[in-house]
DNA sequence: CTGAATATATATCAAATGATATCTTTTGAT
DNA sequence: ATCAAAAGATATCATTTGATATATATTCAG
């Protein structure tokens, strides 16, 4: 019978953290393939991507993403808690500062201008960066597809941000708690932020812009904060 | 030399329309194929879609995609134009008055009625219908992907519409011109529709909605009139 | 009814791909 | 310096997948 032998150290694939000992080389080369992984499931998806290219673009050899990750599935679900960690480094202290403000009944008026702030970080984070946008497009395909990092991305990632915009709105319209239009809107207003993120080339080609400048990127914004002055 | 021999009758792979003769259970099968294709391309994407699958699903052995399509990138860009087709059915007369109407120098508030009966008969295909988001799907990855059939689609479908769209914006706001603004508000306005068309299953569960009944789909463009209302 | 045009079916091919068995090299604590 | 743990490298498998050569069946105009 030849049943499987538990791998020599590293991960088996629900890892959490790795287990007993680790050399730094070790732990660069495991950075690598998830960077590249990043890439290569944000561009092309889970089934799209292939091991071979990711492991080429990591400089490695391709048995060690099993080494590593255990399967391609173990990489991918990585790939999505490293994102959610990532989101979290670059949004967590507003979103807790905005979380806790609504918790103490701020007025509509400062309730807007956390919104604004919130969507203003995120749509900056979206349209200026270079790797967020590869972050986007992971998460926003696995909100479409539901595939095996459905769970992670949407209850960490992707509900609580919703909400926290939902909250926002609705106390920026002077209501007591979210109502189904406000949550309506705040999905609305998440979901037009694609159109520099995911979409962005084509919009850039729509609007004649060679690149997303900060002159460009600020116009952007300011269209985005009008809309959040409109609100209620 | 073994060069390639043409066809036997059907296509290519760049076809426009059949050429000579054609039998009537051939041209079933052949909408049988490109109903499947568009639904798997859709569902999964160029790379991910298989074939087999579409094959399968179409009730048609494998060959008869090269017959009629030429390749899978052929029977690609034949599901493209006829997603174009599927859109012009169902939008070009709503989409031919409001651009005669932008041509006859209407007031800002026919405008912004025209722009609501554009984006509302937009969304409510989106949103309600069970086989345009599948097209939209096709859409967005490819302005995403830009894939082989990037160009049809930018040119024949997403450029007009955002044109349109910007352009009843810019009237409702009052310029002569659309400037700059009301053309990131066009994007912005017809990427949130993503909200309830790709990411549908996530937004519905989100809200709690078991499904998107009449009702509900009010609701959504309820808010949607909303935020027309509110431009300018 | 007949036959050329049209359409379908069978059987493979070659390349790509995820996985892994096996061997060698490197690391770093002792 | 030694050695077990950790990491890397090579070679190879079994599937999947797009493509296609070839044979058979069907359609319908004359």
């Amino acid at each position: 019978m030849p049943s499987a032998e538990a791998p020599r150290s590293p991960k088996g694939a629900g890892d959490i953290a790795a287990a007993p000992g680790g050399y730094r080389k070790g732990e660069e080369a495991r950075a690598r393939i998830l960077e590249a992984a990043m890439r290569s499931f944000g561009a092309s998806g889970f089934k799209a991507a292939t091991t071979r290219q990711i492991a080429e673009d990591a400089n490695v050899n391709l048995p060690a993403l099993k080494y590593y990750f255990g399967s391609k599935e173990g990489l991918y679900l990585a790939c999505a808690r490293e994102i959610v960690g990532r989101y979290e480094t670059r949004m967590l202290a507003l979103v807790t500062d905005a979380g806790a403000a609504l918790h103490a009944d701020i007025s509509p008026t400062d309730a807007r201008a956390r919104l604004k702030a919130v969507i203003g970080t995120l749509a900056e984070l979206l349209v200026s960066s270079t790797e967020a946008d590869i972050w986007t497009s992971f998460v926003l395909r696995e909100m479409a597809d539901q595939g095996p990092a459905f769970a992670i991305l949407y209850e960490q990632l992707w509900a609580p941000g919703v909400a926290l915009t939902a909250n926002l709105i609705s106390r920026a319209m002077g209501e007591r708690a979210a109502s189904p239009a406000a949550r309506i809107h705040a999905l609305l207003l998440i979901s037009s932020l694609t159109a520099f993120s995911t979409a962005r080339p084509v919009a850039l080609k729509y609007l004649g812009w060679p690149d997303a400048s900060d002159t460009r990127f600020a116009s952007v914004r300011r269209v985005i904060d009008e809309q959040i002055d409109r609100i209620g």
